[in-house]
DNA sequence: TCGATCCATAGCCAACGGGTTATCAATTGC
DNA sequence: GCAATTGATAACCCGTTGGCTATGGATCGA
């Protein structure tokens, strides 16, 4: 989930510009972002459901901000891939090691 | 181009395989994908030009093997994320000290 | 040498995704 | 109360993508 909602550019510059700038309307982002109000909105709305991003409603406008712990997925996914590679080596040093006796 | 990449499913599960298990032929990937060779040889070619894995070609078969430090932006770029919150959260902090005085 | 195996490529198709415009509900200012 | 603003949703379009089958080139075994 957190992959394919960061995978597009467009998206993930909206998540940038949240973690960068804090809380932001939904117009401000419209703004910066090139694209229509309702596109921004699609994109808020699979950031939201990915838990990247709270909304927060005050009268007519909506504050997003970003939800950097949804990233936590993520940094453990990359260090589990290191982990297999470092399990792979120990056991090549042990195979060397038993192969000099 | 990295988050694309991992977006897909089969394709990370692909990764993750030769991470876990190293070096895999194009056969045995087949074997543990669930779809066809020609498919698997597609996302080979996705994760090789993302850099994320290489091949080396013996007789007539082909073996892949994941290239771990191609994650390396990733991990910046989560890092960069964090740091953009935390220079942000030092302002409030800034700013709350000089509410104080 | 010849059939079998391994893999890459080509060509095709259905599904998905990201963009648009149109519209509506809710809120606000006059 | 009414017009204007804000943002969410609906409906639609089109390019991309991930799957398939078919095929071909290269290598290996007999």
């Amino acid at each position: 989930m957190l992959f394919r909602t960061l995978a597009d550019p467009t998206r993930r510059a909206i998540f940038e510009q949240l973690c960068r700038e804090g809380e932001q309307t939904v117009g401000t982002l419209t703004t910066h972002a090139g694209i229509s109000q309702p596109a921004v909105s699609k994109h808020l709305g699979v950031l939201k459901q990915a838990g990247l991003v709270r909304d927060r409603h005050e009268g007519r406008q909506t504050h997003y901000r970003a939800q950097l712990g949804a990233l936590a997925p993520l940094i453990d996914w990359t260090r589990e891939m290191g982990g297999f590679w470092e399990r792979r080596f120990d056991q090549l040093e042990d195979l060397l090691k038993r192969m000099d006796q």
